[in-house]
DNA sequence: AAAAATACTTGACCGTCGGTCGAAAATGTG
DNA sequence: CACATTTTCGACCGACGGTCAAGTATTTTT
């Protein structure tokens, strides 16, 4: 049985990112929860920041996988429809798996740096899906924007901006009508129908 | 003469982000650099953290008393050509003063922990002042939003955001496509007539 | 099968850094 | 002057990310 290393070493950070506090996850942890040597971990990955970025990324490309087995293939289903699919799975995390959402215990640490690693991350991930959603629906004529690969990266930057919640204010009203301006901010980037959006808060 | 110790430090914090890479900006190098002791520093301020954020809250007041001195009272200039130009002296930080400006600084730093700080700052700092801009270009009829206070918010957030340039495409073409997009989203947020915010990509 | 080379593992150790602390110096007060 | 209060200080602390020499396991070569 030969085990993979860094196998533990993602699963033992998984761990500790849903458990503990940021502080709490350091690299003797990770180590000691992967039942193995500081100094493997330093074998396999080059500082610990590469670590919690492999585990972010990871865990969007998951989501994306997820996306294109389960969602992207289904028939009769808009591009807009699609999306806004793609952003439930990622902003609301609801699709249960065994292992508990990632991105959702993610966003839920405050620490910048991984916030930044998220941002990071969504933009390489996510972006270039929505690209090819918004080629589609150029071709459906739905979206008619004649720069996809921007919107796309305005897309998702606004949106994952907005999921960093430690600095606004969690007024009902004022965080209903961000996301209502955050949803015609989204047709205005692709140029879609007016309402396009609309269940960016409309549903909970 | 009483020296303002709070000061020193202020000082001394501005010159090691002028001339330092972040990591050797240490509360050790703060102290040294004002000619006082450690101790000092922590009977003044909390953390490192409150030093920082301090120092970058400080240069938005800065960036906004200028304004309000020598900008939003000129007669016959628009609020949206004023918005204009509180824009530019953040942005561009071409206004000189004996002392660089700090706003350009700070934002070459590439340190999440950095921009976290400025990205807060000036939804606190400067967002409340877009927002008073907004009402008077609604009573000026050149903007027509219902929610200012929203508005303001995701307008600086998404103008701060793509400040950090760390991590988008710096291709020409792609940053002028995403340069106009920005523009028609600022439109869109203060239902400002098309066109207001072309000043953005047209200058260089 | 033995020897040599390579891949992997380890935890004690290192340097750095943010932050603390108790004692001393300076300042204020009566 | 005596006493209390504020300010100053740098040695010290604990924690953390990262290194390294010394091993052990595995593969390759002969």
């Amino acid at each position: 049985m030969k085990t993979d290393k860094k196998e533990l070493i993602f699963k033992a950070t998984e761990e500790l990112i849903s458990e503990a506090a940021y502080n709490d996850i350091t690299v003797d942890a990770i180590a000691k929860k992967a039942g193995i040597g500081k100094g493997s971990v330093y074998y396999y990955f080059k500082s610990k920041d590469e670590i919690i970025y492999a585990v972010v990324e990871r865990s969007y490309r998951r989501a994306v996988r997820d996306f294109f087995e389960n969602i992207h293939n289904r028939p009769e289903t808009s591009s807009i429809e699609k999306m806004k699919l793609l952003f439930h799975s990622i902003i609301k995390c609801d699709y249960s798996e065994n292992e508990k959402n990632m991105l959702h215990k993610l966003n839920l640490h405050e620490d910048p740096d991984i916030h930044h690693k998220i941002n990071v991350a969504a933009i390489q991930e996510i972006a270039p899906v929505v690209e090819q959603l918004m080629y589609e629906g150029i071709a459906e004529g739905t979206i008619h924007s004649q720069t996809p690969k921007e919107s796309a990266e305005v897309i998702v930057a606004v949106l994952t901006y907005f999921l960093d919640r430690t600095m606004y204010s969690e007024d009902p009203q004022i965080m209903l009508n961000r996301m209502k301006l955050i949803s015609e901010v989204m047709e205005t980037c692709l140029k879609a129908e007016k309402g396009s959006f609309d269940y960016l808060y409309k549903l909970n």
